[in-house]
RNA sequence: GGAGAGGUGGCAGAGCGGCCGAUUGCACCGGUCUUGAAAACCGGAGAUGGGGCAACUCAUCCCAGGGUUCGAAUCCCUGCCUCUCCGCCA
């Protein structure tokens, strides 16, 4: 969420920026109900006031003025709660609109709104050329016994699946491989809640609510299931204020993901590429309300993420996503896509975003520093270490032989226990 | 799951219908004293929103949301959370 009056004193550039993003936001009407707000308040404010004075005079006051008191006090009381209530009904239609608004954008990111508008940062690795036609992970799976998707259906439904054999044993070690690296640069090792109250998503930026939701919630409750430990760990320090100097904070956290994939029918659907449940290990920090400082953290998360790549031998590319790809609280966002020789494409593999201070705002999360009066949003910043499924297509599709056996990364053996599957 | 107790400023902890945005202690910041420090003493200090160029000023905030009342931290209802005891359990 953006500021209000940032927005009120900024609405051409607001205006630009939603426009670039692809977002329709009525910002005439948004300005109107500011003005009215402000109004209101004022008329409140006095209202309430005079009902205070009223109701101070009476313990002092004799017997026969009491009851003219009593009187007026009841009916400055009436016009308290009416104008409180239309208040709150303003303010309501004010934060719709606002919550509509997306993130303002890096200046340097790229302006477009196709996802093919988005810019390749870099490169790194070749795609590997075969002399064989390679399998998908689909086949390779097949091949090994690497996972089970029709038992999968059968528990849970379509994009769920088991693990099997050595497909468990890459999981581990993926997630301890990561959890090393990102413990190496100083995140805070977490294991994560799995599920989530509904305005901790909230303030993360998530929609748990509505038809086209990605967010799974739990009946009878206020709980959802998280789509990623980006909202648990952002929810650590939801309403809290934090001494400056206790920032940059980097948090690691381990959790299971649920997403509905609502709409995302036909889509790359085949294996476990898209799937309503996978294993992650997320990075994420808070930072002092600094663009260049966050800015540095962020570049620091996309090294993290190429350095976990590079490690597995998996070529990959940067892609510095276009303004109409964003999402909401985004200001700026890397996206890794690796190589799949299965697919013949790049996948979207790790996504690191820089929220600013917009995420914060939402969830209450402010910082204190001695030079400055009040308080200030920290910035947040989130990223992916290793989406388990992902990453699995990638050294399984990237790590096949001729012969059909499957090369496992040399830093995932010690885990795994064996240098090839089959 | 059953039975109790409770949630007040950074922390501890009073207040239990008007004089309470809140006594007090600790921690914190400034000052006096001191060669320096400690101790002692004096003073300051919360958040959010509105108005004002500003000094400042007004409103809101005692877990959250409703209610009673002229008036609520204080009374009532609901929810959330914490603690203690019992039961169950990986």
């Amino acid at each position: 969420m953006l500021d209000l009056q940032y927005i009120y004193d900024n609405i051409d550039a607001v205006a630009a920026n939603c426009t670039n993003r692809g977002v329709t936001v009525d910002l005439d009407q948004l300005r109107k109900l500011r003005d009215q707000r402000n109004a209101l308040i004022a008329e409140t404010d006095a209202a309430r006031h005079a009902s205070k004075d009223v109701s101070s005079q009476i313990p002092k006051a004799d017997a026969a003025t009491k009851p003219a008191l009593v009187e007026q006090g009841r009916q400055l009381r009436e016009t308290v709660s009416t104008l409180e209530e239309r208040q709150k009904e303003i303010e309501a239609a004010l934060r719709e609109i606002q919550s509509a608004i997306p993130n303002m954008t890096h200046p340097d990111a790229p302006v477009g709104r196709l996802e093919s508008e988005s810019k390749t940062v870099r490169t790194w690795g070749e795609p590997r050329q075969f002399d064989f036609p390679p399998l998908d992970h689909v086949a390779l799976c097949e091949k090994h016994q690497l996972f089970d998707l029709e038992a999968g259906a059968r528990v849970a439904g379509h994009g769920f699946y088991f693990l099997k054999n050595e497909a468990v044993l890459l999981e581990l070690a993926l997630i301890q491989y990561a959890v090393q690296i990102v413990r190496k640069h100083g995140f805070t090792l977490h294991s994560t809640p799995d599920l989530a109250r509904m305005d901790v998503l909230e303030g993360t930026g998530y929609q748990p609510r509505g038809n086209e939701t990605q967010i799974y919630s739990i009946a009878n409750s206020d709980l959802c299931l998280v789509a990623t430990a980006e909202i648990t760990l952002g929810g650590t320090l939801k309403d809290q204020i934090v001494n400056i100097s206790d920032l940059p904070m980097r948090l690691a956290g381990i959790s299971h993901c649920f997403r509905t994939e609502a709409g995302a029918h036909g889509k790359a659907t085949r294996g476990i590429y898209r799937v309503h449940q996978f294993t992650k290990v997320e990075l994420f920090a808070f930072t002092a309300p600094d663009v260049a400082l966050s800015d540095a953290v962020h570049q620091e998360i996309v090294a993290i993420e190429e350095e976990i790549f590079q490690g597995l031998g998996i070529p990959y590319r940067v892609l510095d996503i276009c303004t109409g790809d964003l999402g909401g609280p985004a200001y700026r966002k890397y996206d890794l896509e690796a190589w799949m020789p299965g697919r013949n494409e790049w996948g979207e593999v790790t996504s690191a975003s820089n929220c600013t201070d917009f995420q914060a705002r939402r969830l209450g999360t402010r910082c204190k520093s001695p030079d400055k009066k009040g308080t200030q949003f920290v910035h947040t910043l989130n990223g992916t270490a290793v989406a388990v499924t992902r990453a699995l297509i990638a050294v399984l599709e990237n790590g096949q032989q001729a012969d059909g056996s499957i090369v496992i990364p040399e830093p995932l053996r010690p885990w795994v226990g064996q240098a090839r599957i089959g």
